[in-house]
DNA sequence: AGCACGCCGACT
DNA sequence: GTCGGCGTGCTC
């Protein structure tokens, strides 16, 4: 071939397109598809990177002004072909530019690449180690995780137990392990042979789940595969198998979770039973460890990958299956930097690049995947049965009631006795206040009424700094009521209730206990998080108080109170996911109570006990609960009937940006020819002020996700031709977790 | 993005 | 006459 096709790295839509450079002799032999190249460009030719994405016979210009290819960056690729087909998928889907999307998908290469790695000594003393074993501490915990896997970046360890690396420290002092410094860290290959823990035997529901399962993978057109098991059915007993056959099959597997489920525990099962074959990712990864992970899942050093959203990049070229655990769960979705992708999506287009199988798991399925299920785009596979048939009861208590009977404060009689009890048995309760983004909406403490803007059906928002409601879909603006406009009660105000009043409350109310807070202002220090956790589980506190980080994941045997503060938190934040969110958070934060032996209790307080995301919660119904927002979506027109799509316009001058969204909001409705687009605002955004910016937003509606971004996208280039740039920046998201 | 070319105001 | 302001346009 004559030409190499070259993208370069500059994120720019002026530049995201195809450049064409010679091939010079010496460098024949070293390029192919997916190389890093250095190549001159611009009139100023300054050498930049880019990314063999193709070769050519033909270009686009005259020859004499093609220039040569300088360099090559590594003599092997960087990106598949099938990954570049992935990402020029993700350019059209995510519309962003294909050199952002190369980088989302390949590693930052980094060479000479040295880290800490925590193995054991040559020589140890046996007994030392038997009194470490003796006690559980975290000081065991690690010895036990070095025993198994031998060798040990010690980030890995840093991050499953902590900042701090007093642990580590210990075990050095004590001779039993050496920090080495290596290059390459290859796991531990003789490990296999030797940890062959016994598999713990499926019940029948995993055995026919695992055989539904088994008979999809083989199927030449594969669909999804949506598990919905109940929390404790054994869902990652029937990922292992799966991914067992995967691996006898000669291929590899993915598996993503929530960065905050990727715990000591979860590592630990994969760990002992894939041995060096399976390896991890996480946030404490240092460039050079990240890239090092990745040359080994390139290399074939390893089948199995487990880690958060980013894993899905991972580059098996023999993918087998991708599982993402907790489906569910917002984190899948990236918010922030360009591609916002969606692990899912990526998964499933992945899916049919290779030819693998996508398993998605969850307790409370997301509502989207569910109505995927049921229009048949994905199978359905149910876990019905907890393996220790040990489920929490669940009390919903009327708030209502504590104040007719003139009890003022933020515990029910109920939850205060519950408490008491549990103090005096030893035993430990996890207080919950769902506390999400920052909006506070108004309700009446008498009946539980919330004002709810009646265009829109989702709760207002109040705005302390105008003192009056709005609805931050429409845009619609009401007074802050005296009286209640149902019951005439004068005890209608705005809540909002931190965990910092919360813990005074229950130190008033509890002198003797002793109280742990975990929310983002007590774990704001590196390690803080992973020390409240360990306070708690070795049984220094009674109490533990905490935000929607303690509703996931943790594991505390000793937990059989979970208290829901108010459910109305999540249950009003002014978003039509609220009943969604709230089912979800519900089901999994009673679900930390009575993981040991005795049976957990968990009380939810609500000014809204009739609400049905609370009613189906409590009955762990979950087919109930979709079956009745499903028909909410479809009435209002909300995803997944339609595809929402939201442009954020901020600015340091707050009638600045009212008056630019009232223009695009004109060039929205001059080009809504055939009313195909819902509008709504321009109106205030729910965090209506963010560092000093004035924020407001505009919603637009369509079920085709294509014209809708076409539409969208063009209307604000219409926008920005006419207005001055300066001060004001835009944010386009579709379908964005948090509205 | 980044650099060159280009066409108007205050200096020797 | 010229030095430099940043608006416009192109990049194999």
């Amino acid at each position: 071939m004559k030409y190499a096709s070259i993208i370069i790295s500059i994120s720019h839509s002026d530049i995201d397109r195809i450049f064409h450079y010679k091939i010079p002799e010496n460098l024949k032999d070293k390029i192919s598809l997916g190389t890093r190249v250095i190549v001159p460009f611009g009139k100023g030719n300054k050498s930049i990177e880019g990314y063999v994405v193709g070769f050519s016979e033909v270009a686009d210009v005259d020859e004499k002004y093609i220039k040569p290819i300088l360099n090559v960056c590594e003599d092997y690729s960087l990106i598949s072909e099938r990954r570049i087909e992935l990402a020029m998928w993700m350019r059209e889907k995510y519309y962003t530019t294909l050199s952002s999307c190369i980088q989302c998908i390949i590693p930052k290469v980094v060479k000479d690449k040295k880290f800490a790695l925590v193995t054991l000594e040559d020589e140890v003393d046996e007994n030392e180690v038997a009194k470490i074993l003796k006690k559980d501490t975290k000081i065991k915990r690690i010895l036990e995780f070095i025993l198994e896997c031998k060798v040990i970046p010690s980030s890995h360890l840093k991050f499953l137990f902590g900042e701090s690396s007093y642990g580590i420290n210990t075990l050095v002092k004590k001779g039993i392990c050496k920090v080495v410094y290596e290059k390459i860290y290859r796991g531990s290959i003789d490990k296999n042979e030797n940890f062959t823990k016994e598999k713990p035997t499926l019940n029948e529901e995993q055995k026919k789940a695992c055989d539904f399962i088994f008979s999809q993978m083989e199927s030449e057109k594969k669909k999804p595969i949506l598990i919905n098991g109940v929390t404790g059915s054994g869902k990652t007993e029937v990922y292992i198998r799966v991914i067992e056959k995967v691996i006898e099959k000669g291929q590899a597997a993915i598996v993503l979770v929530p960065e905050i489920s990727l715990t000591a525990q979860t590592v630990d099962r994969f760990v002992s039973r894939f041995g060096s074959k399976v390896s991890f990712t996480h946030s404490k990864l240092s460039d050079g460890e990240r890239f090092d992970q990745w040359l080994r899942a390139r290399n074939g050093d390893i089948s199995v990958m487990i880690g958060a959203r980013s894993a899905i990049f991972t580059p098996f070229e023999n993918l087998g299956v991708i599982i993402i655990d907790e489906e569910h769960e917002s984190t899948y979705k990236s918010d922030q930097l360009s591609p916002k992708y969606d692990a899912r999506e990526v998964a499933e287009k992945l899916a049919s690049l290779y030819g693998c199988s996508v398993i998605l798991g969850s307790a409370t399925p997301s509502i989207n995947s569910y109505f995927k299920a049921q229009k048949g785009e994905y199978e359905l596979c149910v876990l019905k049965n907890r393996v220790n048939n040990l489920f929490p009861s669940i009390e919903i208590i009327d708030m209502r009631q504590e104040l007719a009977n003139r009890n003022f404060s933020i515990f029910s009689r109920k939850l205060k006795n519950e408490i008491e009890e549990n103090i005096k048995n030893g035993e430990q309760t996890i207080l919950f206040l769902n506390k999400r983004g920052y909006s506070s909406f108004v309700s009446c403490r008498e009946c539980g009424y919330v004002m709810v803007c009646d265009n829109c059906d989702v709760s207002y928002t109040y705005h302390k700094g105008i003192n009056s409601l709005s609805c931050h879909y429409c845009g619609k603006q009401v007074a802050v009521p005296n009286i209640c406009p149902k019951c005439k009660s004068k005890y209608i105000k705005y809540f909002g209730t931190g965990t910092e009043k919360v813990e005074q409350e229950v130190i008033k109310a509890f002198p003797e206990a002793r109280v742990l807070r975990m929310d983002v202002d007590t774990t704001q220090r590196k390690g803080s998080h992973q020390k409240i956790y360990e306070e708690f589980k070795v049984g220094n506190a009674d109490i533990l108080i905490g935000t929607q980080m303690i509703a996931k994941g943790l594991d505390f045997e000793n937990v059989t109170l979970v208290g829901v503060l108010a459910a109305d938190i999540s249950l009003h934040f002014g978003d039509y996911r609220a009943s969604e969110v709230t089912y979800q958070l519900i089901s999994q934060v009673c679900g930390r109570a009575g993981r040991g032996k005795k049976q957990g209790r968990a009380l939810v307080q609500t000014y809204s006990p009739d609400e049905y995301s609370l009613k189906y919660a409590q009955k762990n119904d979950y087919e109930g609960f979709y079956e009745e927002e499903i028909l909410f979506r479809q009435n209002m027109v909300y995803p997944p009937f339609t595809n929402i799509f939201v442009i954020v316009l901020s600015s340091s001058s707050e009638w600045f940006v009212k008056d630019v969204s009232q223009k695009l909001m004109m060039i929205l409705r001059h080009y809504n020819k055939d009313n195909i687009f819902g509008l709504l605002g321009p109106c205030a955004c729910a965090i209506s002020k963010i560092n000093n910016k004035y924020r407001w937003q505009i919603i637009i509606k369509c079920e085709d996700e294509v014209k809708l971004r076409k539409y969208s996208l063009y209307c604000v280039e219409k926008l920005k031709g006419k207005i001055d740039l300066k001060d004001i920046s835009f944010q386009l998201s579709l379908n964005p977790n948090f509205i």
